[in-house]
Parts: structure tokens; C-alpha cells; sequence
DNA sequence: GGAATCCGGCTAATGGTATTAGCTTCATGG
DNA sequence: CCATGAAGCTAATACCATTAGCCGGATTCC
């Protein structure tokens, strides 16, 4: 009967450290009993805290993608100075902005490595915000929407400030965020045989989707 | 008491059915009992022609790694007739080999937006290889170790006939994987909000993707 | 200070899942 | 015609989430 002092807080955390110890697949494999386990309390008593699984899952999801979005954040300030000394030549710097891009994808699978299951749960957020978790009131689904919404307009302005005009941001997020999940997911779901050279192979895949990026601009200078 | 007449195959079948029927993540959420009911068998009954959860997993897996391998080989060859049409080009072509290429992609994005639970499994199956289902002497795990290196030797020959060199094939393959999968991935998570033009931006990343390839073959080219 | 309330733990019960053990029955082959 | 084996079944076990309802300690209020 000694109260454990427990809080959603707690909860949360806790199961982000159960998350981070299941590695990739952390996340789908999450379990209230594990939870509840290192918590020292019995299953039923997290109902108290937490609304349930889903929720659980939700606010995890919640926590991963605003510490995504604070990698993503300091990657884009971190270069932003070094980018900000050349003043007007916004549109055809090839080098900081570049250079830009690949901090912030470096960044992100960074994140991925260090934390798998919290990199999944970032990916699992749409599957509960289309399932209409956000808009029906709940805190925690509008509190999830608004990071995931955080962390997209990040991007966004990540490329904004690669010279994207608007037209092709949605374009240019998508290659984006399609070459390093795709990277990220087929490594960490050790879809690559050898871990042999992919440091070397996430450098292609970045100089291509940093190549694609430049294309991008110019074929929208083009149509213009 | 009348036979249902089931045999592995048809367990197989049946799965591969409720999975497609689930949508993605109808892989990950199958379960025996579905599988079961729509047999007309009571769930204790499918261990008679199949050793559990995860052994008609892997089966399926295989299925699937096959059928992906057949969109995958005949990509290849639809196009390869194209490509022989000029014959001594295969080494500054950007036409036709291109054009390869983007088949490719298109072909295995085609495959998953029509068998979404399949294209899981697709992806699943290195999880179950690397927990040493194959090696084991098990010969569902021995099935899927080989469909799963026919598709990569597939992926190999298409990159190969670009006239990219051994040593870059790695990074080749793995560049084709990560953007196709990545772009793959995200849509069917529901990661990009509307479904606006998605075509063009699936068709951004290949050629993204394309140029990568180019770009690979141009570096090695120097480098040797 | 004492009483009422509420909060955060608990146990018990329900229903879904996989898996194993053991029974029965039908079809088949000697 | 009977023996055997394959293929179904029920029963039992073990885990999981979830709900209902109890209970005790801390807090708050008069």
C-alpha cells in the first residue's frame, strides 16, 4: 500500500524507457504489463494515469516527436549561422545550404540509431491522427496533432530556406522525409545484409535527395 | 466433423487473404484466430498444417517476397527488350536505362498500393532471417532466405544493367530500396497528410533516385 | 481536532489471444 | 475387416488489456 507516486508523467516516461529497451519494435511490442512492472504497481493501477494502451501509445508517440522536432530544430539553427554569412545569395548557394540538408538528415537518423523506438512511434503517429485521435477533443490527440504539425512545418522551413518556393515544399518534405525513413526503416529493420559501409551508403542516399532538392528549385525556376 | 480438406498451402492462402484484407498492418495484426474462422476450423485445428503464429508468418512472407520478386523480374524484362534496341549504348545511356529504372519503382510502389499487407511482409521478412529462422534447418526459414535473395539479386541485375560497377552495386541497391521503400512507407502510414499529388511526388523521388544512380556510375567512373 | 472526501493503489472478473495435450473420427491401406 | 494415421475437435494453460468495485491513507474542510 505504499503509494508508488506515480503521475501521466511518470507513466510516460517509464514507458519511453521501456520503449527504448525493446529497440526497434519497442514500440508495437509495448506492453501495460511491462509498464506496470518497472513501475513496482499492478496493471489496473495505471488506468489511473493513463487512459489505456492506446493512449499510452499516443502520448509516447507525443513525447518522440517533439524531441524529433528538437533535433530537427537544432540541426536547422545550428546551420542556419553558418549559412547566414554569405547575406543575398539565397538562390544559388549550393554549399551551406547543402550542407544544411544533410545535417538535418544526419541528424535524424542519428536520433533514429540512439532511439529506435522512439523513431517508430514518431512513424506511428499518423496511423492514431487518422484514426481520429486529434479533433475529437482528447488533449492527447490534439496535443500529438500539434507536434506532428511542429515537426512537419520544421521541415518546411527547412527547405524554405534551401530557396523552395512554396509550390514544391510539399515535394520536396516528401523526397525528403522518403530517403532517409526509407534508409532508417530498412536498416533498422536490418534489411540491409552486412552493416557494411552504410555510413557510406546514408551518404548517397543524402547526396541524392540533396541533388533532388536542387533539381527541384530549378525546374520551379523554369515553370515560372 | 466433415473435413475441411486444408493442407499448408491452403492455410498460406487463407492468410495471405486476411491480410490483404487488413489493409497495411493486416500482416502485423493477422491472427490465427482470424486465419481460423474464415477456414471454418476451430484455431487449434491449424496446427496441424502449420507449426504457429510465426512459422505462417514466415510462409506468407515467402509468398510474398515471391510475388514482389515476379512485378520486380518482369520490370526488368519489359523494359530490358526497350533497352536492347541500341546495342552497344549501355554506357552513356540515360534514355533507356532511365526509363529501366523508373519501371522498377513504379512496379514495386504498384505492388504495394495493391497488396498492402503483402508489401509488410515483404519487409518483415529480414526481421525473421536475422532471428535465425533460416540457417536453422527449418525449411520455411530456408524458403525465405532464398526468395529473398532471388529479389535482391533481382535489384542487383537491374542495377548492374545501368552499367553501374560491382563495387558501387551496395550502394546502388540499397539508394533504389531506401527511396522506393521510404516513399512506399510513408504513404501507407498515412505519414503524408492529403493524398495530393502523390504521383508527382513519387515521381520526384525517382528521379531523384535516377540521377543518384547516374551520379554513382559518373563517381566511380573517375575513381578508377 | 475530527470528519468527509478524494485519490491512488489493490483484487477479482471478463474476454481476446496463442499454444499444448489429448480425444475422436474418418479415410485409407494391409 | 481391422489397424493406422491424418485431421478435426474440446479442454486447459498462460499471457494480454480492460472494467468494476474495494480499501486505505492523505488532504481538506468545518
Amino acid at each position: 500500500m505504499p503509494r508508488a507516486g506515480l503521475s501521466p508523467e511518470a507513466v510516460v516516461a517509464i514507458g519511453l524507457d521501456v520503449v527504448d529497451a525493446g529497440g526497434p519494435g519497442g514500440f508495437e511490442r509495448l506492453t501495460l504489463a511491462a509498464v506496470a512492472e518497472r513501475a513496482g504497481v499492478a496493471v489496473p493501477s495505471l488506468y489511473k494515469h493513463v487512459g489505456g494502451l492506446d493512449d499510452l501509445r499516443r502520448r509516447i508517440a507525443t513525447e518522440s516527436v517533439r524531441a524529433l522536432d528538437e533535433v530537427v530544430a537544432e540541426a536547422n539553427s545550428g546551420l542556419a549561422a553558418t549559412s547566414r554569412s554569405g547575406t543575398g545569395s539565397a538562390d544559388t548557394d549550393d554549399g551551406s545550404g547543402a550542407a544544411a540538408l544533410r545535417a538535418l538528415a544526419r541528424g535524424i537518423r542519428s536520433f533514429a540509431l540512439a532511439h529506435p523506438g522512439r523513431y517508430a512511434a514518431v512513424q506511428f503517429a499518423p496511423t492514431q491522427l487518422r484514426d481520429g485521435a486529434a479533433g475529437d477533443g482528447s488533449a492527447a490527440g490534439d496535443a500529438l496533432a500539434a507536434a506532428a504539425a511542429a515537426l512537419l512545418g520544421r521541415l518546411d522551413d527547412a527547405l524554405r530556406a534551401q530557396g523552395l518556393p512554396e509550390a514544391c515544399l510539399v515535394d520536396g518534405v516528401r523526397l525528403l522525409r522518403s530517403s532517409v525513413h526509407g534508409f532508417v526503416a530498412l536498416e533498422q529493420g536490418g534489411g540491409f545484409g552486412l552493416p557494411d559501409d552504410l555510413d557510406r551508403s546514408f551518404d548517397v542516399v543524402v547526396e541524392a535527395m540533396v541533388a533532388g532538392v536542387e533539381r527541384l528549385r530549378g525546374a520551379s525556376a523554369i515553370s515560372r
